[in-house]
This record gives structure tokens, C-alpha cells and sequence, in this order.
RNA sequence: GGCCUCGUGGCGGAGUGGUUACGCAGCGGACUGCAAAUCCGUGUAUCCCGGUUCGAUUCCGGGCGAGGCCUCCA
């Protein structure tokens, strides 16, 4: 903690730490103190069980304090489900997924509660459903869109082995919880009315007093600035550039709700608000959407993750809403971001085609290999996604998965080193250091808990990808059944006793060219198709 | 233009105010009929210029370069 407050206020300034956490100018009174993170409003009970975190909020790592160790709290902005996610909506899925199951180590399995997020309203959506089913009624094709995307979603996020969450809530589930939530920004003055919509006016949030955040905190940035840099027309009705939509009306066939706010005609909300109310909804207690009136700080939560592009609009949206319609200094202790991924170098993009979703691939690499080559990069940095990279990693849980394989079974834990690397804001690459070290020892049982730890079986390790799961090779129009490639690896068998080098070689090269690899051991001859 | 992040060997990628991890590739060797796989050994790096310091890759300032956000976006 000392290394901690000299990192925020000896490098640089108390000022400078209640400027960065947002609380500039205003009562300092109920703010964490920077010296030792605890606040009078919030009580700090619990000590840390060594995790630390960087906090995007702070802009420093800390020691990860729970606000109630019986139930730790995450939320994480999943996927609007309109088309196959790709690879780069796999990461904060992955990142996140690794938190979870450390979490539910350190602090048992029942005492985590971690919540992602389906949004199944959205432009995107309506636009794809109208083109897919155009013969169907709108809401009869969103709903096949979603359903159908969704379907393909948890098939992904299950192939890459990750956790389900504890709530996977839908927006459209929580429509009443974000009327509740407008309403109370309406009452409050935070919001106001204009042409049926319903905007959010940061000038009113930034001119309260209290224990409210100034706007533009967490994203670093001034309504000036923001005003000076919009690229986008104001809309006529927005009274402040830089209000942002709560509620919007719905056009004719469009899914629709009535309306918040005395709005007579039925709409929809805007993307942010559903984010604070589906957290509301799941994380703040009592469960199903209820509040602490009795004390207003209750009603925050320790973990919001997403990917670091959210940062701004998104979660300074959110913050706005939840701090602003709750009456309280934050929304979540701990704000956490992934970096961004890029594949072979360039940014991924439909019309680079380059754009790779899960399920393209979950074709080439099993998920154990897609997940450790996620690993291999800090989730804070930016990752390359590449070819050479995946088959790097495959060679690798390949290696490991034999040595698990030929070892003797004996029941070890998760090693020291793996542990600490891991409560280390996640330093995944060192974890995969340690474990490179647990291999050279020769220590299965230690190298086989650490993958259980980050998410993967060893034991039982998916590294094939589905096309290379089946039965036959395929190549240049050509295919080789099972049968047909044990015939020929026997043939060889055949030629080599007898020392004909020529035919074995020359069906060794027969195999090659159709991917199938061979490899020769004292025990026999073994293949397998390589991609 | 504003804000933010980053710049480590051929590639990937950590830590660290004081002998610069680890993996891949390369090279040498073992094994193999030859390969592949596996095993053993091994060379190579901290963008540039200042500053602080006995000493900086690490801290500070400037420069250059890359990426992200400011508009839907993981």
C-alpha cells in the first residue's frame, strides 16, 4: 500500500489522484482516501487476499478489496447479438473468464457472482433481421436473429471453455428496470424529456454538488473537449452536445415499450442504460432490481470489465446514469479494460478480410490452443493474431498434454508461481513462463493444475480443430478415409522391415501431401492430420 | 486537433535502480535408415537525445515511431 500511495501522490499529487478519480473541486469528505483506498462511506471490512488489479478507474494496480467477500461482484458488457462474434469479442470473454475462475478460488465458488450481459435491442439487430427475413414481421425476424446468434454465442464461448456466467441477462428482460432508472434521472433533473426521447445532460451532473463524479472523469476528458471534438451533427432537439439518449421512440414494426417519462408513444432504450440497469438488476441487492434507499452506497458493485474501446462513450455513460440516478461516488470499485487484438498486424475489418470470427477459428485450433494463445499477451496490451502464433501454441499444449499423459497421476496443486503470477493483475505470459518451467521439470501434476487454473484440461486437451477431427483427409479434391490412411501407414510399416526405403519414403510423401503427418517411435508409427 | 497507451534479441513476450526471464526460430549435438517429433547445449535485445543517480532497460523531461479513443465497436 505504501508503494501504492507514493505511485499516486508522491510521483505525482493529491490533486492530481481526486482529478483522476473524478472528484475534483467536490466533497472530499466521502471520497477514498488515497493514502490508505478506504472511504467513510464505504466500509472496508475485509483485507485483500493478494490480488491485485490495475483499475482503469484510478489508473494504478491495487490491492483487490471485495466490498463483501460473501458475495464478489462482476459485471462485463457482453455481446450484441446480431452476427457470429469474432475473435476480438473473444478475448474480453476469455480475460474475464480466468478473473471468474480466480475469484471463485480465492473467495470459494459460491461467493462470486459474475454477470455478462446479452444486448437483443439495437439498430444492428433490426437491420440484420430485415435483410435475413425479409418475408417475416420485424419482430418475428429479430427474434430468430437473436435467438439463432445466441445460440451460436454460448456454442463459442463453451468451445473456448469458458464459465458460464452466473446471470446472462437480456436487455429486453430489464425494460422496466431501465424505465426505473429514467424516471429517476427525470426526477432528479439529470434527464429531461425532448421530442419523445429522453437525454441525459451531463452539464446538470457536473453542476450537482455531492458525491457525484464529474463527468468526463473516468474517460479523462472535458465536456469542452468533447464538444470540440464531436465530428457528429448535434441532434436539433439535444439541448447540451454532448446529452446522450436514455430513451428513444420506436419506429412503426420496430420492438417497442411503453415509455418512460410521461412519453406517450412507445419506444426503446438507448445502449448505455441497459447496462446499469441489468447491473442494478443482478448485482445490487435486494435481488431482481431493488435498491438500498437506507444507505445509498451500498448500491455499487467491485468489478466492471469490457473492452478498452467502452471506455468512452459507453462506460462513462454508464457511470453517469448508475452514480447519478443512485446518488452515489461510483458505480463499481474496479473498472477493468482488455486491449485491443489485431490479426497478422492490421486492424480487423470486413473489408481488409481479414475478419475471423470464433467459430472460423474453432475450424483450425481446438479451444485449449485458441485459449492459451489469447494468455499469451497481458490483457492490457494489445495482441497480434496470428497464424504462426496459434501453431506456436498448439505445438506447445501439445507437448505439455503428452507429458501429463506419460507421467504418473499424482494429485498436486496449483504452484506458488503460477498463483502469485496470476494475482498479479492477471500476468498471464508469466504464468505461461512458470508453467514453460514446470514442463522442464518434468512436474505433470503442477503443470496440469496451473492449465486447469487458466481454463484448460491437459488431461483431455482440445487441440485439433474441428475440420482436422475428422475421419479423412481432404486435399486438392482428393480424400483419404481413416481406413485408407491406415492402410498406407501399415504398407510403410511393411516396407521399412523390410528395409525399402524408397516405398516407405515414397508413401510417407504420398501422406504429406494430403496433411497427414507421421511419426515413428519405438512403439510403432502414429499420425495425425496437420492443418 | 484533444486525450490515452505502448516502443525489449530474427519473432512472440515478462520482470527488474546494479550478472537482461521464458518460448519459438537459428546454430551444435543425441536419437532416427532418412525425416518428423522428442531430448541436451548455445549466440543475439532493452527506439533516440538529455536529466536524476555511484549506477537506468527500469525514474523524470524532450524527440521520433506505433496503436487506441474522441462516431457503432471487445
Amino acid at each position: 500500500m505504501a508503494r501504492v500511495f507514493h505511485d499516486v501522490c508522491g510521483a505525482h499529487s493529491r490533486d492530481l489522484h481526486y482529478r483522476l478519480t473524478g472528484f475534483a473541486g467536490r466533497d472530499r469528505s466521502r471520497i477514498p482516501n488515497p493514502r490508505n483506498g478506504r472511504s467513510p462511506a464505504i466500509a472496508r471490512e475485509t483485507t485483500a487476499l493478494g490480488l491485485k488489479l490495475y483499475n482503469t478507474l484510478t489508473r494504478s494496480k491495487a490491492d483487490f478489496v471485495p466490498i463483501d467477500p460473501e458475495n464478489v461482484r462482476m459485471y462485463v458488457c457482453g455481446p450484441t447479438v446480431y452476427d457470429f462474434a469474432h475473435i476480438g469479442n473473444a478475448r474480453p470473454v476469455i480475460v474475464f473468464d480466468v478473473l471468474f475462475r480466480l475469484l471463485r478460488r480465492l473467495y470459494g465458488a459460491e461467493h462470486v457472482t459474475y454477470v455478462r450481459n446479452i444486448t437483443d435491442v439495437d439498430d444492428k439487430i433490426n437491420a440484420r433481421a430485415a435483410e435475413e427475413y425479409p418475408d417475416l414481421p420485424l419482430n418475428d425476424a429479430i427474434r430468430r436473429v437473436t435467438e439463432t446468434t445466441t445460440a451460436q454465442y454460448h456454442a463459442d464461448v463453451d468451445a473456448l471453455q469458458c464459465l458460464r456466467p452466473t446471470h446472462e441477462p437480456r436487455a429486453t428482460e430489464h425494460i422496466a428496470g431501465m424505465r426505473d432508472i429514467i424516471e429517476r434521472l427525470v426526477a432528479k433533473g439529470f434527464a429531461y424529456v425532448a421530442e419523445e426521447h429522453v437525454l441525459f445532460a451531463p452539464e446538470a451532473m457536473n453542476a450537482a454538488n455531492g458525491v457525484l463524479p464529474r463527468y468526463g472523469a473516468f474517460s479523462n476528458r472535458s465536456l469542452d473537449e468533447l464538444v470540440a471534438g464531436a465530428r457528429v451533427d448535434v441532434a436539433p432537439y439535444k439541448r447540451g452536445p454532448t446529452d446522450f439518449v436514455l430513451w428513444k421512440p420506436s419506429k412503426p414494426g420496430e420492438p417497442a415499450w411503453p415509455s418512460p417519462a410521461g412519453i406517450a408513444t412507445p419506444g426503446r432504450p438507448g445502449w448505455h442504460i441497459e447496462c446499469s440497469a441489468m447491473s442494478m438488476a443482478t448485482l445490487l441487492e435486494p435481488a431482481g432490481g431493488g435498491l438500498r434507499c437506507d444507505d445509498p452506497t451500498k448500491n455499487m458493485f467491485d468489478i466492471h470489465g469490457g473492452g478498452i474501446d467502452l471506455v468512452f462513450p459507453h462506460h462513462e455513460n454508464e457511470i453517469a446514469q448508475s452514480t447519478c440516478a443512485f446518488g452515489i461516488p461510483r458505480m463499481a470499485n474496479v473498472w477493468m479494460h482488455n486491449g485491443f487484438l489485431q490479426v497478422e498486424g492490421e486492424k480487423m475489418s470486413k473489408s481488409l478480410g481479414n475478419f475471423v470470427t470464433i467459430s472460423d477459428a474453432l475450424d483450425h485450433y481446438g479451444g485449449a490452443v485458441l485459449r492459451l494463445n489469447m494468455l499469451k499477451a497481458h490483457y492490457r496490451q494489445p495482441i497480434d493474431w496470428t497464424a504462426a502464433s496459434l501453431k506456436e501454441t498448439g505445438r506447445e499444449v501439445a507437448r505439455w498434454a503428452m507429458l501429463v499423459a506419460e507421467a504418473d497421476k499424482e494429485p498436486g496443486g496449483v504452484p506458488d508461481g503460477v498463483t502469485a503470477a496470476l494475482l498479479d493483475d492477471l500476468n498471464t505470459p508469466q504464468v505461461i513462463t512458470e508453467m514453460r518451467a514446470l514442463y522442464s521439470n518434468r512436474n505433470a501434476a503442477g503443470l496440469s493444475a496451473a492449465a486447469r487454473l487458466l481454463g484448460f484440461s491437459l488431461e483431455d486437451a482440445d487441440i485439433q480443430g474441428r475440420k482436422h477431427k475428422q475421419p479423412y483427409a481432404e486435399a486438392g479434391g482428393l480424400r483419404m478415409t481413416g481406413h485408407e490412411i491406415e492402410a498406407r501407414v501399415a504398407a510403410r510399416t511393411a516396407a521399412r522391415a523390410a528395409k525399402n526405403w524408397a516405398e516407405s519414403d515414397r508413401i510417407r510423401d504420398e501422406l504429406a501431401a494430403m496433411g497427414v503427418m507421421l511419426k515413428d517411435s519405438k512403439d510403432g508409427t502414429t499420425w495425425e492430420i496437420a492443418r
